[in-house]
DNA sequence: GTCTATAAGAAGATAGAC
DNA sequence: GTCTATCTTCTTATAGAC
């Protein structure tokens, strides 16, 4: 990888981690330059504003799931030891689920309050989820619309384990609901 | 209600909308002061400061909730009849629920994040909602722990479905969601 | 209680040297 | 590509008149 092309990278992990932490809006431009460890200027040069960035987080964001589910794919032949598998992620992701939400759901929540262009964003992230899923459920042998409604609880109801959890802060709660979702799979 | 009395209570309840439609930190000192129409010096002899309007604005949601959760104590007997008086409240919500999430649940995710007093302030909120539904539960002649996971699944249901709705942008899905919850009930 | 005015700092964005 | 320095606007908080 290049010089500026690592850069670029590291100020887009840097932000990606901070608006999961602490939420894009509390998260200043300063911060984004003490994470990374470089100027002001030079994140200027490769981001021309905070949106910019933003939307460079959101794109990390979207190959990296990418990379998760086709990875998964190849993996496991089975349909059914994707959604297991699916389902034991979000129990190894429990202190941080807890401790923050979920990253796409906490700046989903936030950002799609009153802005169109975000909440598109969001949607782009959540249909590699969702499409992904009701996939899964169609190899299962669901209908279209069968696998397409599993799959919206399956994600849904992951998301409110989220804000459960996060909100009390309660991983043994977390892991107690999630072991719930195991039942939509059989 | 004395004038100073009702100029709070505009105050929060001004803020208690604007944290809800844009989120607490998209909103500004002075966004507020422009909703409720009064000067800024008139809202900081009130309010010393942002914080000190956010613990009122939780103060009213938990005494607004306390009051609709009695209300439905005295004018349903039956628990059933109470818990689906619940779930007919959420879908009498669905339009503002889609649009901007549960007001709730959103506030929670994005104050919840890193800091611990805010992170209580929603546990108090949540723990009314959370507790009344596991008495229900308890009326219908589940055990305590039944009952408290049963409360646990149907709320975090129906925080779920809110994050989905919204970053989708659609009531037919929320509708389609909450009713399902219905069968929790049965 | 309500107002205007202002201070002090932080925010995001820009200019130009190296 | 990376830096320092600066600018403008926004944000919060305060002071003091009425």
């Amino acid at each position: 990888m290049k010089q500026g092309e690592q850069t670029r990278t590291n100020i887009v992990k840097a932000a990606n981690k901070l608006f999961y932490h602490q939420g894009f809006h509390k998260t200043a431009f300063s911060d984004i330059v003490k994470e990374v460890g470089l100027s002001k200027g030079n994140i200027t040069y490769h981001f021309k504003s905070k949106d910019d960035i933003l939307q460079a987080v959101f794109q990390r964001r979207i190959t990296k799931t990418m990379n998760i589910l086709a990875a998964w794919d190849e993996q496991y032949p089975d349909a059914k030891d994707r959604l297991n598998c699916f389902i034991e992620s979000l129990k190894e992701g429990k202190s941080d689920l807890t401790k923050y939400g979920c990253p796409n759901g906490t700046l989903a929540s936030e950002l799609g309050k009153n802005n169109a262009l975000t909440r598109e964003l969001s949607q782009g992230l959540f249909d590699l989820i969702r499409h992904w899923l009701e996939q899964q459920f169609i190899n299962l042998g669901f209908s279209s619309e069968q696998a397409n409604d599993k799959a919206l609880e399956l994600f849904s109801r992951g998301q409110g384990i989220c804000v459960l959890a996060q909100v009390y802060n309660d991983e043994t709660l977390f892991i107690t609901e999630i072991n719930k979702l195991k039942q939509l799979v059989k």
